[in-house]
DNA sequence: AAGTATGTCATTTTT
DNA sequence: TGACATACTT
């Protein structure tokens, strides 16, 4: 049996990149239920929902697989499985022991928009105590005007950002002498007037009844430990638990491994209950150090090795450390570049627990691989650099997969779906998006947040809505609970339970002076809508209502901006206010949707950041940018853990930052990530790797080297710095390999995420003047608007049922509750809800019984729902969104949903008049997934299914 | 109206 | 160090 199985010890793996983790930790939970644990007795803590869900599904996909007998036996138990987030888990502890903990068992956890108005508030009322009782920054704030309240907040913003550190720094006060960091008196009154603001937020945390996500493993940690309670509940905890496993080990901070400390330490020592019982609990932690890249969010590195070390000390023979040597990832050449560079550039000898230590690996896969680094001559980090960066790996990209014929060797021919590209961030998103749309290469860019989402510009968007629609009660509520007007929530409570439909009206006749205000600020604006244009009217909203203040981050900033000049080029167009508002819709609809995209199996290339990237991998990557240095961080603040003890360093000067002792180590903390980083994006690729970057010889003619580049030039002397000046391709492997930019294919997929931030990322499609325009499929057809607001707002209804089932989101057995909800968020007028209530359940009553429920609309392997696409065909450019498809035998079969009633003898007519629409679709995907189509239209309320195409 | 000087700020993202 | 915006010249 493999050791690392052996139910009976604790085992402490180092799983590098490629190294199946998963499928070790899976193994493991395996084993452990083979050996007769029970499985709610299981504990598997994870960092990310996503992580959560693939290990979960690994194991029971294994014990379904493998072991038939097992997986009959516990199959009841399934639900009782505890594979949770470390959050999660942290949630349950507290809500469970909340009454002992003394806190309201109900507590609401603050989302991060909130818990930030919450703060800026804090500070603003400690900071305003200051002036009024002259403290000691009183000088300042007096000398220094507005700016001063601004430096002073965004200074306690960085010291606070750095939580839960700060709560030890506070709670350690006062510091020891400290040979790193000598004692400064201007630090301390800093650190006591971040105390002041702190109290003042955990106050009016109280007074809400909530916690944010920091308090969650704070309290948590505070429950097991220094709570007279802590005891009972460490009992509790250990009568329900014979094993923990944790994944992602490395991105552990400081008090998630406290939390898990103290829940094992009676295990570890050899002692209690469950010993005494004869039973061997054990801790199974999995992870890889060179991993580790999310300092910036609190992990620390030094945990891992401090365990790794630590942990025969506690269990002795019952330990066992296992670093794992094979990789089923890479092809050869890939993993022999990884060693020798790695190898070279990661070597922790010192006393330094933040670096890291490189073991090379060694390939399991039979092939050779390919790695190349193409360079050309560019100044640096520029955006034309990146421009003509990107316009290479386009050219790159067709050679490689544009004949769209997969080849039979690896690397020759490959999909575009195989095919990724890595960015260190997003700056230059836009320049690599232009170039793959211009030469036609279908992508999809994967995570990121959506600009219409961004929470300033989701407000503006519902106060353009109320503006075009004053009854939209939707609107109008979000406008009101929103920070610029500020309603409480017991004050929306009343005036959702007032008699008048419409909330205007009811404001309107409120007699609380809170409301008056509100009315009498947003009344005029309706009035002058007609009149004035929109952007005016949005920025008059901000300035009223202290907008530009609430929203006071540079980026909230230009996203303003940027809204307003959306805004102002609709008004350009002459669009009427409803109009902007259907626009708007569209396009946070497309947001939403893009969660439901399957990027997985889109045959489109992939573009997303490094970080974004853990835990995939893909044939072909790309490494774009590698001569790019990212700024290092400035903030004068700076706190860190040394030793186990947190401290805190305050320097104004950026140039006496160089010679103190924590702002030195935190630049070399951020060198070793950066090298961690390069790791985590090279080991990504399975067949191919392809780096690109600018090189420029300065005024001595000399190759400056630098970023990643540097990391290169000192594992292969000469690499970089002797190709200086030309443009050229390289392969470090061996052969040179020159980039031949081919034809450009008829068809252009995107994502509609893609096509619709455009105004945010990127220009618009440059295209022939004249030649070519964007249609609407549903809008060439002509048809669909021709149905009654009624009808209009049923089929959206319609559609997101169908959505929600075909995604797994609603269970069957749970449509009235889904369709209840779905109702109350679009319809406020009870006698209409209940008439939609009724229209809808009855007909999906119908199509239960039929046999398209089970063959259409339920989740399967191949499927997709509301796929959007680009299509190209002739001078015009299609787009639209397909309700379904789904994939079997080889045959993609697309469905369309009608959801308005339909007469037997007009169905026939009806499905000729939508032949073109289906057409397009089937046409569009047939060019995405290379299968053959045939076209469906579902008449929903009959129920009753044409074959169009 | 166009050109010039000055100032400010930069990445990664989960719960 | 460079991109971008704003303020101030000519």
């Amino acid at each position: 049996m493999t050791a690392y199985l052996d139910p009976a010890k604790s085992v402490i793996i180092s799983a590098p990149a490629g190294s199946g983790k998963t499928e070790k930790l899976s193994r493991r939970y395996l084993s452990l239920l083979e050996s007769g644990s029970e499985i709610e007795k299981i504990l598997a803590i994870t960092f990310t929902e996503k992580a959560a869900a693939e290990m979960k599904d690994r194991i029971l996909s294994i014990m379904r697989r493998e072991k038939t007998g097992l997986f009959g036996k516990v199959r009841e138990k399934i639900p009782l499985m505890r594979i949770t987030t470390i959050h999660a888990f942290c949630r349950k502890l507290i809500t469970r022991f909340a009454l002992d903990l003394g806190l309201n068992p109900a507590v609401d956890v603050l989302d991060e928009f909130k818990a930030r108005q919450l703060w800026t508030e804090s500070v603003y009322d400690a900071l305003r105590e200051e002036r009024e009782n002259a403290g000691c920054f009183f000088e300042y704030l007096r000398h220094k005007g507005i700016k001063g309240w601004s430096a002073l907040l965004g200074t306690l913003t960085a010291i606070h950002q750095k939580r839960p550190y700060t709560e030890f720094l506070l709670a350690g006060l006062p510091t020891k002498p400290d040979p790193l960091q000598p004692a400064n008196p201007e630090e301390e009154q800093l650190l006591e007037l971040y105390r002041r603001c702190f109290r003042i937020y955990q106050e009016k945390k109280r007074i809400l009844g909530t916690i944010d996500f920091n308090d969650m493993e704070v309290l948590a940690l505070r429950a097991i430990t220094s709570n007279p309670q802590s005891l009972n509940i460490l009992y509790a905890f250990d009568e329900h638990t014979d094993h923990i496993l944790v994944d992602e080990f490395q991105d552990t901070n400081s008090v998630q491994w406290r939390i898990i400390d103290a829940l094992t330490e009676e295990w570890r020592s050899g002692l209690g209950a469950k010993r005494a019982e004869g039973k061997t609990p054990t801790v199974f932690l999995v992870g890889d150090e060179k991993q580790s890249i999310y300092m910036f969010r609190g992990a620390n590195v030094s945990v891992f090795q401090e365990v790794k070390q630590r942990f025969r000390e506690w269990l002795g023979g019952e330990a066992l450390y296992i670093e794992a040597k094979e990789n089923y990832r890479s092809l050869p050449a890939i993993i022999h570049f990884t060693n020798t560079l790695f190898g070279h550039i990661m070597d922790a000898s010192g006393d330094e627990p933040w670096k890291t230590t490189y073991s090379g690996f060694s390939p399991t896969r039979q092939g050779e691989g390919k790695v190349e680094v193409i360079l050309f001559e560019g100044r640096e980090n520029s955006k034309m650099t990146r421009t003509r960066e990107a316009e290479l790996v386009a050219g790159k990209i067709i050679s490689l997969a544009g004949r769209g014929t997969p080849g039979p060797a690896a690397g020759q021919h490959c999909r575009y779906g195989d095919i990724c590209i890595l960015l260190r961030n997003r700056t230059h998103l836009a320049s690599f998006e232009t170039a793959l749309r211009t030469h036609d290469i279908p992508y999809v860019v994967v995570g990121g947040i959506g600009f219409y989402d961004e929470p300033e510009v989701a407000l503006l968007r519902e106060f353009v809505s109320f503006l075009a629609d004053p009854v939209d009660n939707f609107s109008l509520f979000v406008l009101l609970r929103s920070p610029l007007v500020g309603l409480s929530e017991a004050v929306l409570r009343d005036l959702l339970s007032g008699r008048e439909s419409i909330l205007f009206d009811t404001l309107r006749d409120s007699a609380a002076a809170v409301c008056r205000s509100a009315f009498e600020l947003l009344e005029p604006f309706i009035a002058r809508a007609a009149g004035v244009p929109l952007s005016i009217l949005i920025e008059e909203f901000l300035t009223r209502t202290a907008g530009w203040e609430v929203f006071w981050e540079r980026q909230r900033h230009a996203n303003i901006k940027k809204f307003l000049g959306i805004i102002g080029g609709y008004e350009e167009q002459a669009l009427s206010l409803p109009e902007i508002r259907e626009l708007l819709v569209l396009s946070r609809k497309s947001n939403e949707a893009k969660a439901n995209v399957n990027t997985e199996s889109l045959d489109a290339v992939k573009i997303m950041t490094v970080h974004g990237s853990k835990g995939l991998q893909f044939p072909v990557v790309f490494l774009p940018s590698l001569d790019e240095t990212p700024p290092s961080k400035a903030g004068a603040v700076c706190i860190d853990e040394v030793n186990n003890a947190v401290r805190f360093a305050y320097e104004e000067e950026a140039c006496e930052r160089t010679k103190q002792g924590l702002f030195i180590l935190r630049k070399a903390k951020e060198a070793e990530e950066e090298k961690r980083l390069f790791y985590v994006a090279v080991t990504r690729a399975m067949d191919r790797l392809i780096m690109t970057g600018a090189v420029k010889n300065d005024c001595k003619g000399q190759t400056r080297v630098r970023g990643a580049f540097s990391f290169i030039e000192q594992s292969f002397p000469g690499s970089i710095s002797e190709r200086k000046g030309r443009d050229g391709v390289f392969s470090i492997t061996g052969e040179a390999e020159l980039a031949t930019p081919g034809g450009a294919p008829g068809v252009s997929f995107s994502t509609e995420k893609a096509f619709f931030q455009e105004p945010v990322y990127t220009e618009k499609v440059p295209l022939p003047p004249g030649t070519e325009s964007w249609v609407d499929v549903t809008e060439a057809v002509g048809h669909g608007k021709k149905k009654s607001a009624d009808w209009s707002l049923l089929g959206s209804l319609f559609h997101r049922v169908f959505e929600g089932i075909s995604a797994g989101g609603i269970l069957p057995g749970d449509l009235e509750h889904a369709v209840e909800a779905l109702i109350r968020k679009e319809v406020q007028a009870e006698k209409t809800a209940a008439r939609y209530r009724e229209i809808i359940l009855a007909d999906m009553r119908k199509l239960r019984n039929s046999p398209f429920f089970d063959e259409i609309l339920l989740p399967a392997a191949n499927s997709y729902t509301e796929l959007p696409f680009v299509l190209r065909k002739g001078s015009a450019i299609f787009r639209g969104r397909i309700d379904r498809v789904v994939i079997r035998d080889g045959i993609a079969r697309v469905y369309d949903y009608k959801t308005f009633p339909v007469r037997e003898k007009e169905a026939g007519a009806l499905a000729r008049q939508y032949r073109f629409q289906i057409s397009i679709y089937c046409e569009a995907v047939g060019k995405l997934f290379g299968t053959r189509t045939k076209g469906f239209i579902l008449f929903t309320s009959r129920p009753e299914m044409i074959e169009v195409i």
